[in-house]
DNA sequence: GTCTATAAACGGATAGAC
DNA sequence: GTCTATCCGTTTATAGAC
């Protein structure tokens, strides 16, 4: 149909920051050489640089992509009207991006220090706002009584959970994505409504140092 | 008392490895260079190298004195006769190792890709042994119903926690050390324990490797 | 568009003076 | 012990041919 064929499943472009993604996700920004994401898209180095400025550039292009989707699924759980709920659908649809999606770029979230200052601060802010959504919603239930824990603490702990997941679910497991954002979503959830009269001391099992 | 004033606080190598710690752990073993831990410490690169063998072999001690003291807690922990209360002790303790010690290093239990093969291979060694302590424990919570959570979600779900917190949590912040730490413990002990039938099967099949 | 060749910079590590 | 100077491999990035 197309007078050019473009591409069979997807283009030059899109391939090489699906790759990019996956290679920096797994080893690292720094740890990755811009020959391998061009060896794995069958490029040489030169030929990487048509498509790309630089290596800081496709980090800061897949991170803002990243944060687009954080962000349009934060835009969906605004929709619920209990915190619990926001809480709920956001921690589910980062889980689900991060076990069901080929570029699990969510993670990239992570290498922010690698950006260029003002690539960082734009990034940080967006980041910022995201964490901020958490927070609020945590806090909110702690206003009915729902959970002692501090938003802070709480925000945190969902963000580790998340972080942790997309370095360690491998989809050639034997866990459906769909099983661990389920699972995951129900222990982040637990974690915070379970902590009702958290705030003076109690029982605990203080240990060395 | 000593001939020769050895230090006033602490020695060379006892502030090189601290600082490189902190540092690896800021920034990430790749994007750390020599001279930055030199230059942290007052020393030129060259004079770094009279104290190191090399940056390998500083990562390699850093996550081998990091493990040592994980591996403390865990003798610590199994005195414990039931899993929950080992879960408790080793969460409590990882995450205030965390918190309270001024060398955060219980994180670059993260950088092991940049070890050689060999030390990779050793450090992966004990990494296993600790998060199969936790996962059997979880396991044997699912054995006597109180836990349905996968063992594999729910460990690396803890994990996530205790690495996270290194990430952010700062020592000059509003929370302390003790308090965050009995948060992120009763976080993750709760996220376990409460969810009960949340099975797609049956109670307690030991599922994951 | 993609290549070969190469420039330019950086980082780990060592030699050798003091 | 600590420095200056330097070697050498690696990596980002570009020039220019095809």
């Amino acid at each position: 149909m197309a007078e050019r064929p473009i591409a069979i499943e997807e283009d030059r472009t899109a391939a090489i920051f699906r790759t990019a993604a996956e290679i920096f996700q797994r080893k690292g920004y720094h740890a990755t050489a811009m020959g391998e994401i061009a060896g794995a898209v069958d490029l040489t180095k030169a030929g990487l640089y048509y498509y790309v400025k630089g290596k800081e550039d496709l980090l800061f292009l897949i991170t803002s992509f990243a944060m687009d989707r954080l962000e349009g699924w934060v835009e969906a759980a605004r929709a619920h009207a209990s915190p619990e709920q926001r809480l709920r659908s956001i921690i589910n649809s980062h889980a689900l991006g991060i076990t069901l999606d080929g570029n699990a770029i969510t993670l990239l979230v992570d290498e922010i220090e690698a950006l260029a200052p003002e690539h960082r601060e734009k990034i940080r802010r967006r980041q910022r706002a995201y964490s901020e959504f958490i927070r609020d919603s945590i806090a909110e239930l702690g206003t009915t009584g729902r959970s002692g824990i501090d938003p802070k603490v709480g925000a945190f702990g969902i963000l580790g959970l998340l972080m942790w997941l997309a370095r360690w679910y491998r989809r050639d497991g034997e866990l459906s994505g769909e099983e661990v954002a389920r699972q995951i979503t129900a222990m982040a959830l637990e974690g915070i409504l379970s902590q009702k009269g958290t705030g003076g001391e109690a029982a605990s099992e203080g240990t060395s140092r």
